[in-house]
DNA sequence: GTTGGTTGTCAAAGCGCTTTGGAATTTCGG
DNA sequence: CCGAAATTCCAAAGCGCTTTGACAACCAAC
């Protein structure tokens, strides 16, 4: 069944049915649901190849995705892509994954970009000073980015979280809470949003006339085993950090197997406040220990940037250019006040 | 640049330069690198909806990448869709991925083939009875199964490695060491391969006449957390297993870590063989303890299954319908004699 | 009763490629 | 040197949709 077909069956040009079924205004609602019905009844689907000619649009959009190993982790990625999915659906969109090696990150965006396959393009993991940007604005073809670039102008459309913003403000709490001795395990440090959650535990502290030291600053792809052993190592240091902020829930998991190991009491020894992007299967609340997290749903990220991607190649517009969502702070039982120094010293 | 222009520029007709980019035989070596090389000089590109429109063919495979947790672990699905990749980009195909809850698996199938977009269609995670068997059947698009369905007439394209077998050596190997109490640490239980394993094991045990007792083997996702956990279990009971077979190098991480914990010594008081995937960043000769293993590529699978896939649509065939892969049985450090009852408990 | 503005519909022209069915040219056996 | 076969190329017809430009038909207004 094609459209010159139903528009035979109805009695009508191809024109009209076309309209009627892309939502035209000139042509009369009740021709309109005579067509609709035709459709239900006939069962018709417009053949995308056909429409993908005609309109120049290719009802998809692009991005490539990290190949390898220890790469943010793929929890991450995939939580973040069925927020995506979930959006495409509903607009009838898809999308085209280019499994790349994270050495060819900028050919494979090129190659996607010119296959023709793909209307817009997006982008995540990005890096400081990342290389992709350059290309991508060269591009001509509409694309959204998740994150940020540190040290290149922000003169490109995001999504990003106020990265800084979350892991000063849990800092502060744990200043608060009296802790001076602190930790982060972090994700790899070329990452962005692993440089500012770094700056911003970093201004924290500083406001305080404190520092970070190296020593209490591991970076790693975010698998709950990296983040057991750095705390291991942590906890070995002569003065070890009470308080620990942490880039994911995955990388908790492994430090409170470490601290629990230790025979450390996690909320009471140790505080310790995770970054929460709502994974499904690893709810802050049902730790042992409930945890402090700032929150922010990576799932939500992929649905809005399907929304904005989606909307821009159709023109449904405008949208912000720049979106900067700020995270929840939630104090759960993981966090506590800083062990008093004899009490701390006199258990060992 | 469009193909009328560029067969313009050459004094040829569209035929004429459309034949030369397509290897057909009927034109002239010299006028098809004249062709080619005007195609350099100008950087022209077929526009593929109007390849698509006209051919039919979408270049395309979809796929539904399972979108919720616990799902046979995202490492094995990522490694697999490298290899997927790798073969794609090589004949300019790509991949159209519809994320879906597990739940609704036949329903995103259904999207996704009746959405245009796909000439082919590929599945994996297979289940005993598996439903969307039957779909595919009905949809007469091509397809390719990653795996097998138990309890369906295998009577359609595949392809699997012989877990049974690998499972049934892995067996046999540690009887013949002289170990009688077993310990099956294996994939979600509603899935194909955990299943074949389960009866390879089984069967080997059966002659000899020994059986599994059903606290000796433990069903879960492939996360090495629920490996730690389900050894531990193991550990525990009266009589404990000694020989351990396991379904994924992740699961041995965790199970080992229980292993090292509880004070045992592997490939002395406990030996055990892990399937072995060859995931990059987890190999088995790596392990503190190398690790026995039955090893077949999750890579490899994918860039044949690409292939075939892209050959049937392309129509270069014949493939063959079913391939059957053995696995290599790889004896490392982690297998051992079993321990003299005496000296096994003695140590307690 | 003519003019002018809507409204609802249509025929036809693309979109850029592949492929069919010839037609022109060359090759070659007899 | 001729007719048949092989070689090389072409014009034109799709593929199934969207969109332009035009045209009836209808209404209200002067």
């Amino acid at each position: 069944m094609n459209l010159k077909q139903l528009s035979e069956l109805l009695g009508l040009s191809q024109t009209t049915v076309s309209r009627a079924l892309n939502g035209y205004p000139e042509v009369n609602e009740a021709t309109r649901e005579r067509v609709l019905r035709a459709v239900q009844e006939t069962g018709y689907r417009p053949n995308k190849a056909a429409q993908r000619l005609a309109t120049g649009k290719a009802g998809s959009i692009g991005l490539v995705m990290p190949s390898a190993p220890g790469h943010y982790s793929d929890v991450h990625f995939g939580e973040f892509l069925t927020g995506l999915g979930e959006e495409a659906v509903r607009h009838d969109f898809h999308f085209v994954i280019m499994p790349a090696d994270p050495d060819d990150e900028v050919g494979a965006l090129r190659r996607l970009a010119i296959s023709g396959n793909v209307d817009a393009l997006f982008v995540a993991y990005m890096r400081g000073h990342d290389p992709r940007l350059p290309l991508l604005k060269s591009l001509s073809m509409p694309f959204l980015v998740h994150g940020r670039s540190f040290g290149t102008e922000p003169d490109y459309p995001y999504l990003d979280i106020d990265n800084e913003g979350a892991f000063y403000d849990a800092t502060r709490l744990l200043l608060q809470l009296g802790h001076t001795r602190f930790g982060l395990l972090n994700g790899p440090d070329h990452l962005d949003f692993a440089i500012r959650r770094r700056n911003g535990v970093v201004s924290a502290l500083a406001e305080r006339g404190l520092t970070l030291p190296e020593a209490c600053i591991s970076h790693m792809s975010m698998t709950d085993e990296h983040g057991q052993f750095a705390m291991e190592r942590f906890l070995q240091l002569p003065e070890r950090p009470t308080a620990i902020l942490c880039s994911s829930t995955v990388l908790a998991l492994g430090a409170i197997r470490a601290v629990t190991q230790a025979g450390l009491k996690l909320g009471e020894d140790i505080s310790l406040i995770a970054h929460d992007d709502v994974l499904p299967h690893l709810k802050p609340e049902n730790f042992s220990v409930p945890l402090t997290t700032t929150r922010s749903s990576l799932r939500a990220a992929g649905v809005r940037i399907a929304q904005r991607l989606i909307g821009t190649v159709k023109q449904d517009g405008p949208f912000p250019e720049q979106e900067l969502w700020k995270t929840e702070l939630i104090v759960r039982a993981s966090t506590g006040a800083a062990p008093r120094e004899d009490q701390n010293f006199g258990g060992v």
